[in-house]
DNA sequence: TAGGATTTCCGAATTGAATCCGAACAAGCA
DNA sequence: TGCTTGTTCGGATTCAATTCGGAAATCCTA
C-alpha cells in the first residue's frame, strides 16, 4: 500500500520519482523505461519508490497529472490576452505556446506526450478541457456575435482531441509531411473558417432532425 | 530469428497468433497481454510464437499492419461512390462506416485502436493517409473549383491525425461530453465550412510571407 | 510408401524486470 | 537522550519474456 509523504524529505523523493519518471520515458518509452532506472535517475532505491506509488503504472498516473497541470499552468496567465485576439490569432498563440511548452528541456513532454494513451494522459485532460471551455466562454463575451455558432462543445472536443494530438504527432515526426506553420494555420483556418460560416448562414438553420 | 512460414500450417498459425493478438490487447491492453495468454488463445505455445516473431513488440507491429490493411480494405469499395458525394456528406459516411468497422467483434479492433501510439500504429497509417489523399483527388476531379482550396495537405493530415484519433477516442470513452453525431457533424461542418469560406474568398488571397 | 530432409511445434529452463518486506537509518518530540 | 514515527534500503521473491534442444508433422523422392 503507498504512503502519503509527510516530511519534506520524503515530498522531495516524490517529486524525484516523478521527474525521474518523464527523463526515463523520454529515453527509454514507457515500455524500456524500468524501476530501476527511475530510481537511479532520482537517486533512490527501488524500494523507496514502492513507497509512494503502487506500481510503475502509479507513476505514469502521476505524471499525467503533472503534465496536465503544468500545461494549464502554461495556458492560464495567457488567458486575459488571448480571449481579446480574433479567433484565428488566439489558436495560432496556443498552439506556438503550446509547442514551445513540448520542446522545452531536450523535449522531455514532448518525448513524453507522444506516448500519451499509454499512459492515460487522456483520462486526466479533463482541466485541459475546462480551460479551453473557459477561453471559449470569455471570447463569446467579448464577441456576443458568436452565440450563434452552433456545436461550439463539439468544436472544442475536436480540438482537444484532434487537434493537440495532430500537434504532438507531427511534432514528434521526423518527417512531417507538412511544415509545423501549415500545420497551426490549417487548424486556425479550420475553426476560423468554421465560424465565419456559421456567421454567414442564416440564424434558424436546422439541420437533419432525428429518426 | 524469426522464420517465415512456408507451409499451410505455419501460415495459420502466424494467423493465429495476430488475430490472438487483438483478443488478448483488447481484453488487457499492450500492457497487461502477455506472450504465454496470446499462445494460448492462438492455441499453440509460446515457442511456436517466437518462431515467427522476434519479440511481442513484432506482433503489435503485425497487427497494427493487419489493422492499417483492413481498414483500407474497408474503404476502398467506398471510393468510387463517396467522391459522388458533397463533401460533408463523403465524411459522414466514412466516419460512419469507421465507427461500424471499428464496432465490429465486439468492439475488438476499437479497443485495440485506443492503445494505437503504443503499438506504434501510426507508424504504419502511410495506406491510409495515400487513400484519403486520393479521395481527395478524385473529389478534385469531380469538383474542379475546389482546386482553389488552400491547404489540402494540412487538411488530410489534421483529418487523419486528428479526426481519427479524436472519433476513437469518442467511441472509447464512458460518458463522451458530446454525441457521436454530433462529433462527426462536426468534423463534417468543419472540413465542409472551411472549403466554402476558402471558395467565397478572393483567389489571390496573400497570407503572411516568408520572416 | 519407406526413409531422410525440412518445417513446425513444444515446454522446461533461463533471464531480467517488477514488486515485496524486514532491517537500518533519520526526524520529531518529550 | 530515549522513544515513536517516518523514510530509505537492497536482497529475496515472483512472474513474464525469451531461448533452446529436441520431438512431431509434413514434404519429397525413390
Amino acid at each position: 500500500m503507498p504512503r502519503k509523504p509527510r516530511q519534506a524529505r520524503s515530498r522531495a523523493t516524490v517529486n524525484a520519482i516523478v521527474e525521474a519518471g518523464f527523463i526515463a520515458v523520454a529515453t527509454h518509452g514507457p515500455t524500456g523505461a524500468t524501476t530501476r532506472q527511475i530510481a537511479d535517475i532520482a537517486g533512490i532505491s527501488v524500494g523507496s519508490l514502492y513507497e509512494y506509488f503502487t506500481n510503475k503504472e502509479a507513476i505514469f498516473k502521476a505524471m499525467s497529472e503533472r503534465f496536465v497541470a503544468d500545461t494549464v499552468a502554461m495556458i492560464q496567465p495567457l488567458v486575459p490576452e488571448l480571449v481579446r485576439k480574433p479567433i484565428r490569432q488566439t489558436i495560432l498563440d496556443l498552439l506556438g505556446h503550446f509547442r514551445v511548452f513540448l520542446q522545452e528541456n531536450n523535449e522531455l513532454y514532448l518525448k513524453c506526450a507522444r506516448h500519451a494513451f499509454t499512459m492515460d494522459f487522456e483520462e486526466y485532460l479533463d482541466p485541459v478541457h475546462k480551460l479551453l471551455v473557459d477561453i471559449v466562454m470569455q471570447h463569446l463575451l467579448h464577441n456576443p456575435e458568436l452565440t450563434r455558432v452552433r456545436n461550439i462543445p463539439a468544436m472544442i472536443y475536436i480540438f482537444i482531441n484532434g487537434g493537440v494530438f495532430a500537434v504532438i504527432r507531427h511534432l514528434s515526426e521526423d518527417n512531417p509531411p507538412i511544415s509545423f506553420e501549415a500545420l497551426s494555420e490549417g487548424l486556425a483556418d479550420m475553426v476560423g473558417h468554421y465560424v465565419s460560416q456559421e456567421l454567414s448562414e442564416p440564424s434558424g438553420k436546422i439541420t437533419a432532425g432525428p429518426g
